[in-house]
DNA sequence: GACTAAACGAGACGGTACGTCCTGTCTTATC
DNA sequence: GATAAGACAGGACGTACCGTCTCGTTTAGTC
């Protein structure tokens, strides 16, 4: 039971929070990042800039905020991959489409925002690990379980360093822009990492 | 034998050149990279603004200029790998030390400003990979082509990827400070790349 | 005869427009008029802002109010002048009695703030007028009447013009600082004015 | 002899200068002084806020130094009044032309700014007598001292004193706005004057 | 003694302006 | 003639108040 001694504004807040998130998330979706200003996000979102920095330190946590309630909105939703009985199947359809989603313009833009952040900030680093990274990688380490189980991946395999394996590479290659991300590509990663982690 | 009529101004300029790179590069490895300004490293520097201005765009520029002049200064060394004729020892050696490297907090600082730039801007990339990347990943690729040779490495193997496979682990855990750049990490990549790409 | 509905909740209103008015009284008194705050009134009164929104319209309006309240607390006192017979006598004790509390810092600060007010805000300065200046000039053109009736002021003379003469040198000094507020500044304004006036 | 360390920017910097003081002055002339706005004078003249904040650190300062400008343009032209060796006449000439100066809208927007800021804030205000009322007043108290060699003035008069009963009275009334600035009424406030004050 | 409705304190809100900081350009005096 | 010094126009920053709006909470009278 919790006490609150206060008037409860919440529905003002949610309106004006959600606003702000969508201006930002907007935003950054259109414009480099370090275009991305406070003020701009303020006018978007039909709101005064002190409402902005009432809840958020600087313009990196609100940007990270709306990234991070874009994938909250989602959790709803499962966040399971699929498992037909082959592993190699189902990893390349889940790569395949990371490519795509990677290569998407305003997307690319999100998480290079998202990117730049996280890399110049232990603290938003940490809550992008906790709250974005890890549930999903949760997700993937189930499937792998699934597979270490059905005898396709090895069973003393350390499956974070799998997890690197499989995915650094198209991280890498599409921050750096060395490569084009194509569904060949993704296709070699699952290769790559189940000849080194297969049985 | 040339024959110059001015006064040879070139020493200065090349004095303020270097003065002013060594001075973005010190500044890039004390401070938060948003916080390092132009004025700032013409103030360290002992040299106008202006002076920047006529030979860079902007300060990302600049402090890319100063991280591939770091680099450049190395050039007329080897930049060869060691080739013991093992290669696992060999790539493990050279792991060991990017783990190292990427743990030293100034070199860390400066990393993470270059790459903050190369990410948000595609130019930047460009020049990064043809000036920097590129020539080394020759000189890696050098000593993969020399281990399939050797008959340690599967001859038909894509060294680009090779070296994806190998680097990009350590980049990302590295990039979002998702686990510790350890010798046994290292060498654990080495083994796993051996093991997808060996004969 | 009226109806009224609701409870009267006079008491509580009464009780809070004397907390704010008393609370603006003395943040006049304390700081400078463009530092005296709406909010700092409302904290200061313990208030919410909405009830002095609800009374007033404008920080000038409270301010004026608050100033209004101060003399008309002593509207029951005599409004009266003193009358021994002899004007230059009763003249020169007011006299010297109002330079005297233009001396004080706090009235000072309090009746600069009026000042302020009313020189932009013709509205304020015509309730100024009907409500502080008017009463007391006429309870001083009523003994300026007496005097005129025992001989000792020029029957012809335009009283508004005498007070003006015997106090815009005194209002204006304190205004500009252009000189001190002496007893005997207060005693020569008043021969001054006899002079000019006298029968 | 005055040794000066860097350049001289004396040439831009007094363009800008003048084109702040006149936005200044333009601004203070067509709304109420507390809705002019450094941005809007400095958007008014061209200019970042930082060259305004660079030369005066508040915006009563740089209206006060706009409206100095415009008295130290006439400075040239004499600041002498007239003598025709009449004192009633001469005196009622400038009272006259005081009063229907103080009644020209812009004008009396300005002067109302002015004596806004003077009133609150004591340096200003001693700014505003050394450069501006006390060399006025000199040139006034010529004419009246020229008066007294004429017998037209009593030789004994402080002259300070014989200005403030001939000014305060119409500064008074404008600035409270508590009656008309007549021609009649100039006059009469030089009759009252030399009434009090003649031989 | 419980109920009701106005007034209330609290304070978030959309805005405006503040004064500071930095960018990239321009200007001047100096070397 | 290139430079250091630094002023400049511009524009975003984060803060402080403005006057409005929206909450629960007194409080004073009615039932």
């Amino acid at each position: 039971m919790t006490y609150e001694k206060g008037p409860d504004h919440s529905r003002r807040k949610e309106r004006s929070r959600q606003a702000i998130l969508s201006a930002a998330r907007a935003l950054v979706m259109e414009e480099a990042y370090e275009k991305v200003t406070v003020e701009a996000i303020a006018a978007r979102a039909g709101v005064g800039k002190q409402t902005i920095y009432r809840r958020w330190p600087s313009k990196s946590a609100i940007v990270f905020a709306a990234l991070l309630a874009l994938s909250e909105d989602a959790d709803g939703q499962s966040v399971t991959l699929p498992d037909t009985g082959d592993l190699a199947t189902d990893l390349k359809l889940v790569m395949r489409a990371t490519a795509h989603e990677f290569s998407d313009p305003p997307f690319d833009k999100l998480i290079r925002a998202l990117n730049t952040e996280i890399a110049n900030d232990p603290a938003l680093a940490a809550e992008y690990r906790e709250k974005l990274a890890q549930p999903l990688d949760e997700a993937k380490k189930t499937r792998l379980r699934s597979a270490q189980r059905a005898g396709q991946l090895d069973p003393e395999a350390d499956l974070d360093l799998v997890l690197e394996v499989l995915y650094a590479p198209l991280f890498q290659r599409w921050l750096h822009r060395s490569g084009p991300l194509t569904p060949a590509y993704a296709d070699s990663l699952v290769d790559v990492t189940l000849r080194a982690f297969g049985p």
